[in-house]
DNA sequence: GTTAGTGCAAATCGTTTGCAATGTT
DNA sequence: AACATTGCAAACGATTTGCACTAAC
């Protein structure tokens, strides 16, 4: 593995942007400073990493892919109004994992589980515009 | 609501396939017999019924979405090797879905929750594969 | 010097959409 | 008759890819 200049510069801005950035966003915040830098490179870069696990992929339902450089065992918490992605940690997910595996046979990886809901901003706003209407 | 031919269709079509279908799936299994129907149709009639509750959508990563027309409240397992998706009810996550709400202000939804991983069959697939190159 | 990595643009995949025509109520 | 729904094809957004060029080792 070579360290390209793109490739530090691409690790370095998920490491240090904590919103769970996706490939878009970490293009649009560096090509500013880098004219030349392409999306595909930071695609390609991304999916790199990913793989090599020195980030991890957030998929996201319905939005684009996001990143992760915690790699510590945790879930994510994806907020389906505004696309704010959150880290929890569930330990008793553990448990419930072993119990799918007796059970169906599949062993599933619940450090790739991702809860969706509304986070307190969303609902409060949604709230609001519910009044309104009324 | 107008309950067209191909609405009746595309929802007994889900309703009768156990697979949890894709959009593509449903449209391939009837058009032989449906020729005028376009994978259009299909599409947003699948959006259609899942927004009045009469499906529910399940979204695979780096996959078509899947429809499923059990409604009671359930979650999914999916094979990331073959795109099987199973259901399953984990009923631990009321709890854990509580505890996400009081840490983190987020309203979520265990019942959209799936979880992946490696059904039996692909476990067995890939250990056969690792043998063989060694 | 070799080959991994890049930039660019074209291609891909799943899905959605505009519009004129048709079917359901 | 009114308008919800269709078929078709074009458009879409996110991501991947082929290729000739460049940079890291």
């Amino acid at each position: 593995m070579r360290y390209s200049k793109q490739r530090r510069l691409i690790l370095d801005t998920v490491l240090k942007n904590k919103v769970h950035p996706s490939a878009d966003y970490i293009y649009n915040l560096l090509k500013d400073e880098n004219p030349e830098l392409s999306l595909g490179t930071v695609y390609r870069n991304l999916n790199f990493l990913a793989q090599n696990n020195m980030l991890k992929k957030i998929n996201i339902p319905n939005g684009s892919d996001r990143f992760d450089g915690t790699l510590s065992k945790h879930q994510h918490v994806i907020c389906t109004e505004c696309g704010k992605v959150v880290d929890i940690c569930v330990p008793e997910l553990a448990k419930i994992c072993d119990t799918i595996l007796d059970k169906t046979g599949f062993e599933v990886n619940c450090d790739s589980l991702a809860f969706e809901g509304l986070c307190a901003e969303c609902r409060e706003k949604l709230q609001l515009q519910i009044k309104i209407h009324a």
